[in-house]
DNA sequence: TCATATACTGAGGTTACCTCACAATGAGGG
DNA sequence: CCCTCATTGTGAGGTAACCTCAGTATATGA
């Protein structure tokens, strides 16, 4: 740490700011919980993206990740190095490849998707039920539409 | 746009999703806000903190930015590039620069905080004002310590 | 069948970070 | 007063995660 003093002065107690700091903090959790895997989130992510529909085309991971295609090789291309995912052609569009996940990259996802809701739990278990239903409910009107 | 669909497909109603979402839309409008004026978010950011104490040793921008002291010299380049800040030596200590707003420097941080303002107020307008009082406790809850 | 659109990928660029090394300066002890 | 040690900013050079553009292969529709 080159940071002695550790955090900002003004805790800034804007709403907004609130927003950013809840979501910085789940972040960082987040990302800490899946050091074990030497993961990166934004391949977690994608690994989780394939596994759900077993198997999906290099597009909708694109369209998932909200990246562009050509970025969407690049994640699939790390996965596929560490053994996650393999490439197969679609069968019905030659065009198309598959990303589909490996037995090890199915068990990867469980294992993280296990760790995710975990550090999620933690998180929000300062809050009473009732409560964080609450705020479910507000942040969902909040991005509503 | 390369994705006519739009958004995913299972909206992922558990509430760290919801507050990874709601913290997207607003800092991508509040990206989109600052828009005319070609600043960068970490830009708009560095310079609010220079303009704040009138004046920031390269050091303290780092610090408030969370980022490393040599990144530092990076974002103040930056500014000093567009004529919003200027390097002058810290009075009190010759090893350390002060990075000091410039007259258009402090205006557009003015502009800028006013924009800011008002997509916050914008983005929270949904919720009846009692409503995001309680977002707000409930949100320093999740965040305390 | 032929134009046009779509799916992936190679080549090469950008941005916002980083570490490491170093010169200049400050601060404390002997 | 000197000597060590910490700290400040920055040059050099690296990395991760994006991007655009061009090109090839395939699909689709008039």
């Amino acid at each position: 740490m080159t940071d002695p003093r550790g955090r900002d002065r003004a805790p800034e107690s804007e709403p907004s700011e609130l927003l950013m700091q809840a979501t910085r903090a789940l972040r960082r959790r987040w990302a800490q919980s899946l050091e074990p895997w030497a993961l990166a989130p934004h391949e977690a992510r994608a690994l989780r993206v394939i596994c759900e529909s077993d198997g999906a085309r290099l597009s909708d991971v694109a369209a998932h990740l909200r990246i562009a295609p050509r970025s969407a090789t690049e994640v699939v291309d790390a996965l596929q190095e560490k053994g996650l995912v393999e490439r197969t052609p679609d069968p019905t569009d030659r065009r198309a490849v598959l990303a589909v996940p490996t037995e090890s990259g199915h068990s990867l996802a469980e294992e993280i998707g296990a760790a995710r809701a975990q550090v999620s739990r933690d998180f929000f278990a300062r809050l009473e039920p009732g409560e964080w239903e609450h705020l479910t409910t507000l942040l969902r009107r909040l991005i509503a539409d």
